[in-house]
DNA sequence: ACTATATTTCGTCATATGGCGAAATGAAGG
DNA sequence: CCTTCATTTCGCCATATGACGAAATATAGT
């Protein structure tokens, strides 16, 4: 019961749902969902470490820079199912094919140059 | 969105959870879900509210006490398949079992009586 | 080692949430 | 219509949450 009430507190946050729809396929760091929602850095890598405890997101450093992607095989079957229901759900909606729109340019940027930009 | 939002914010709380796992395969008043979560008629009324406002509840008044049961075929996919992932999820969990236990000794006392003993 | 910089941690604030009791509502029966 | 009583609504309080900026941390390159 605590890992699943883990998994819906951390899915009933907007900001949330939105980066884990995000890293459809495709792992991203933090500037670059720092960019896709318009938050500050210590906010979004508070969302991050919720996601992550909730065992959603994977993290992965490389170099200077985080990457995030969902959870894999090794997740917690709870957590895989919350992944594919959120997406079942949310994949035709506004919000995030307006997200995906918005990523296919910030994923054109550098993530060098992208980082550095926003300071 | 919005919809899956009100879903998982609805199911962000244990005790809301613990109520739709009590309704399964059965409906409840309002007092015997007071009588299994211990707390007042005004908390498990708001509660209920969430919860019917997200599509997981259906209320039904019956004289003085009103039925709540889990969403029919007439609730939206979203509902219904958010209903199943947490009944797939919860059922065999140490709190659930409880609950369900707990249940079968409420059940058997007559609602009116129950209802009066809460005063 | 030193600097630059991507991310996290910490402290703080405003708002949201869950809890309760008191009062309002609505249905059944005199 | 008046009372009873199950439930809901309202107002309040304590705590949780999401936001930010400043400071701390960690890594790459010099």
């Amino acid at each position: 019961m605590f890992s699943f009430m883990t998994i819906t507190r951390a899915l009933s946050d907007q900001n949330r749902v939105r980066i884990l729809m995000a890293l459809d396929r495709r792992e991203l760091c933090v500037c670059q969902l720092i960019e896709l929602l318009e938050l500050a850095p210590s906010t979004v890598s508070k969302h991050m470490s919720i996601l992550a405890n909730a065992r959603l997101v994977e993290g992965r450093q490389d170099g200077r820079w985080r990457y995030y992607r969902l959870a894999g095989d090794d997740a917690p079957d709870e957590a895989r199912e919350a992944i594919s229901w959120t997406f079942k759900t949310l994949s035709k909606t506004p919000q995030i094919l307006k997200d995906a729109k918005r990523l296919k340019d910030i994923l054109k940027i550098d993530p060098e140059v992208l980082c550095k930009a926003q300071k």
